[in-house]
DNA sequence: TTACTGATTATGGTTTCCCGTAAAAAACGG
DNA sequence: CCGTTTTTTACGGGAAACCATAATCAGTAA
């Protein structure tokens, strides 16, 4: 049963949504966090206090304001309050719709549930509490193909490293020197075209440019 | 004074926020329209039954369902039902933070307000609606800098031409043939040349890689 | 140690890109 | 119509990217 739940959302007005939705599933204990650090720092405070969360709803981008924070995005909470509290149920609800990301938390993180902001989410996130609230998951119809086919492309900290540092105009043939700095091992240039061709070849991409094209839209850039 | 709104937004959570706001401003007649094409033509049936909105508040990005629609974002919405009823006042509420889009919306399209969606995006977007209904204009402080900064570089179709075709893949040798199929006029390799040099210089950019990545981020690809 | 395998690095040739300059074409004014 | 200015195009040298191949290195097992 679900009594106690943390919702971590920055929109005001989505917020204000996912209060309503708690409220008419008869949850009265419910807290919010602008922040992932402030939800973190809740989650712990609970747990010390013995009176942990039961569920964590929370999104995956958030604003930045301005205010230093440690943790800037949901990706990175998810597996810092698994840290903290392992039981901990938690369902995402997010726009982000991106294969790889998806696919990483419920596989690594194990999620519970993801609920995609959209037409009709308000309804899909009181199904997917109640489901979770049974201990069941809670995903799309949508996401069972995506997971099947093991389309996501693994890209490696290495291939991360060379799409940034193309993407802020690092010439490639400078790429090595600037791996080395930050102790990548292999660093030398034809690693480096290697690489670009495996992911060139990957997304379909036959340029460089197109290739940065598509990391922006599948959003690892 | 407002007395009927039409809502533009196909998140249902932030449609129950906003049903929520615009309650607590006394206001009883509000419509919602979950997609550009429904929003145009309840604009129309309103108009020509002489029940016109007093207040618009659109989105800007909306999900695409795979349903077949004309308009497909705030940016054509607007200037579409302007188009119908010049003296509608519309407020923008979008997470969207793109100068050029916004100066367009406010310098060509004459909105009346724009709320950030964010972490106080209801109480803003309440404030903005009263402001509006004093026929005040209602933006974020942050804007006023952002639009005295002519900093906005106006991409021409020529150049929109271009760097759609570089991010679609296409090598820059390649270019010339598929402007001309486009009758576009200058076509030569130089042309194309120097106006990514244009490009480059004013977004700070040394890499068409970069380039790429830059026009992602502001918006315009 | 030696032989073998796989990964990394080095090298050279070809294409593409970059940039400056000159020729050609178009626009403009008298 | 001609001359001037501006824009567009053509061309060429040098740098970078691309691609295939060869050399080197690291790890493993006999």
């Amino acid at each position: 049963m679900i009594n106690k739940v943390l919702v971590v959302e920055d929109h005001e007005s989505v917020n204000v949504s996912l209060q309503r939705t708690l409220t008419e599933l008869g949850i009265v204990e419910v807290d919010h966090a602008y922040y992932c650090d402030e939800a973190h720092r809740k989650v712990n405070v609970a747990l010390q206090r013995g009176q942990s969360y039961d569920l964590l709803i929370t999104d995956l981008s958030f604003d930045d304001d301005g205010s230093e924070q440690k943790i800037t995005d949901g990706e990175s909470l998810i597996p810092a309050v698994r840290n903290v509290q392992p039981d901990l149920k938690i369902i995402v609800f997010s726009a982000k719709n991106n294969p790889a990301v998806i696919k990483k938390l419920i596989e690594k993180h194990a999620i519970d549930g993801y609920v995609l902001k959209g037409r009709n989410d308000a309804k899909e996130l009181l199904t997917a509490i109640t489901e979770v609230s049974r201990n069941q998951l809670y995903f799309p119809r949508s996401f069972q193909q995506m997971m099947k086919q093991n389309n996501a492309f693994d890209f490696t900290d290495f291939d991360l490293a060379i799409i940034r540092l193309l993407a802020e105009g690092v010439p490639q043939k400078d790429i090595p020197a600037h791996l080395q700095k930050n102790n990548f091992r292999p660093s030398s240039l034809s690693s480096v075209e290697k690489r670009l061709n495996k992911m060139r070849e990957e997304l379909n991409c036959t340029k460089n440019e197109q290739l940065i094209a598509s990391c922006k839209d599948i959003g690892i850039l």
